[in-house]
DNA sequence: ATTTTTAATTGACCGTGGTCATTTTTTGGC
DNA sequence: GCCAAAAAATGACCACGGTCAATTAAAAAT
């Protein structure tokens, strides 16, 4: 079937709804974030929403997923971590937009994985580039830093495994001041160090 | 301040509130699930729902976790694994459980760190329970089979992460039909395995 | 230039979760 | 048994996400 491009009236309509929403989240949060403000400050009609954006997850998983493209070059410029617990601060910015809100992190559980149904998703893919990332800085390490034993790939999956897990339980103790990164620590201790025995 | 027992009735509508809720998801399942068909199958108000469950996601949340005390049950009861292959097919019917359905996964992921906040939540209890029983099955394994260089705390807590990445994994991937047991083989084996040069 | 076809937008409308002032029921003191 | 106070239940009401037949604007065909 017939699939024309979009004609330039509807990009500029798409990117008024995403700086107005923007906006919104700058000023007053994702939790305040409602779909009939979006349209009201884009000045377009409700339904124009819903032909842009599947849902009012969607849209906020584009922005989301910005924002982790943003910060995922930022920390894919700066040097690879060359010990195992440079691990933790190098990835503390990510951590920290992924686990500054729950509305944030459920949205990103929900769409991190995604990415086999519909590429189209922001997070998915670079949740996918995370890993790869991952992968480069265990890869360039030398076999009596990170184990060997274990795919670079495989290990990578881990970290990532364990960064939600870590950002989870930041959210169940929110009374305890435990930071996320040495919350990480541990994991990623027993998950890519080699084990002492085998030194 | 005073705080008085509930009441019998309280209890009773509490009750005709929850087999309400059971009954259509056993019959259309979580997706379904409609505050307002919840009522009126137990014969109350809209209000009185909400005055035993703060939202309908505490529902949810309930129904799911009774499950998973149910299914926790069994898997304690039945012989620890003496592998470390045998812990996936041990959490065969946990993870089913838990990846069952969307719904289900989101809802446990949302109120399974909730422990420190509140411990009305079965989910949370009922995964810090988890926790337990992973560690003592790490524990009574022999030093040749699982690592003794980590706690076993720490093992279990992670043991619970890589379940999650498989069945996150799981709901990308509909379309491949790798078992969610065959995707958290390879994480577990060099999560709790010890390396072979350690050997 | 005019008509036809397709894309984009509109806004009244709906479904469903959630609230709260009011009413009914239960309890405990007399 | 009667009455005041506390607990439980009620249902009209609201908020907000999402739908869709109808309208308008743009592009293609003539």
């Amino acid at each position: 079937m017939e699939t024309r491009p979009p004609q330039k009236r509807r990009i500029a309509t798409r990117q008024r709804l995403i700086d107005a929403a923007s906006e919104i989240v700058a000023e007053s949060g994702f939790a305040a974030l409602r779909v009939e403000d979006v349209v009201a400050r884009a000045k377009v009609a409700k339904g124009t929403f819903f032909s842009h954006f599947e849902d009012k997850d969607r849209l906020m998983a584009f922005l989301i997923g910005q924002e982790m493209d943003r910060i995922l070059k930022q920390i894919a410029q700066a040097p690879a971590p060359d010990t195992v617990d440079g691990f933790g601060p190098a990835l503390g910015p990510l951590m920290g937009y992924m686990g500054q809100n729950r509305v944030v992190f459920d949205v990103v559980i929900r769409f991190s994985g995604a990415a086999a149904i519909e590429t189209t998703e922001l997070i998915s893919v670079n949740f996918m580039e995370q890993v790869m990332l991952f992968a480069t800085w265990v890869e360039r390490l030398q076999p009596h830093i990170v184990r060997s034993d274990v795919d670079a790939m495989l290990l990578a999956e881990g970290i990532q495994a364990f960064i939600i897990q870590a950002i989870a339980l930041e959210f169940c103790a929110l009374h305890n001041s435990v930071d996320v990164q040495d919350r990480l620590a541990p994991y990623l201790r027993a998950w890519l160090a080699v084990p002492r025995s085998a030194q």
